[in-house]
DNA sequence: TAGCCATATAGCAAATATACTATATTGATA
DNA sequence: TATCAATATAGTATATTTGCTATATGGCTA
């Protein structure tokens, strides 16, 4: 069954420019990150080091960002070896856009 | 000329119980407001007094709300007698969508 | 024009969000 | 199993948001 929804929680993942930039940034993992040799960049997702780099925050405020987009239901973590790789989550990405067309 | 949009601006203001609540009261008017004597519910948009009331809050804290959905773009005031009414500008909702739909 | 009513602003308190440093946890590997 | 590297949590500081009361503003209306 399919994550529920929830628009204000949502809407509160995405309000945030270092969270929009993460979003943005996993649309393309192979045209913004170099290759990975743990983790297969579009399978897994992107390593949450490469994020947080990108962010320009320290590794526990980054740590955190990620915390609430994957709380949302936005994008979705996989864990191998020693790191966490993330991925947008397109299924529930889709829903969401629909729900917001719809709702909103 | 279109409003420009700014979609983190516009996320930021949706991002709130209050506000999504007005959104949502603006969809129908008249479906959910009684008539009023000074401004037309649909033409001019509903009065500040009645939102402030199903917001339960303080009248300037309904006004702060009002303000940041109004800065977004989301709504349209109307200043009529001694009154302030607000609409959706579904024009610039619409767009929203579509930038939120493309960019997201 | 004087007063009044709706709305906006000022000023402040409390809650939440964002950031940091220091440290704990966890799991891979030597 | 001991160590080490990646990530998460704890603890704290600061900024922002949300709320209030008190007051200013601004424009109808008598």
């Amino acid at each position: 069954m399919a994550k529920s929804i929830d628009i204000e929680k949502a809407l509160k993942a995405l309000a945030n420019d270092k969270r929009l930039l993460v979003m943005a940034l996993l649309k393309d993992p192979l045209g913004n990150f170099l290759p990975q040799v743990d983790g297969d960049l579009v399978e897994d997702g992107v390593c949450s080091n490469w994020l947080t780099e990108k962010m320009g925050v320290a590794q526990p405020t980054a740590s955190r960002h990620l915390q609430v987009l994957a709380d949302a239901g936005l994008i979705i973590p996989t864990r191998k070896k020693g790191w966490v790789f993330y991925r947008r989550d397109e299924a529930f990405i889709c829903a969401l856009k629909k729900k917001i067309s719809e709702d909103m």
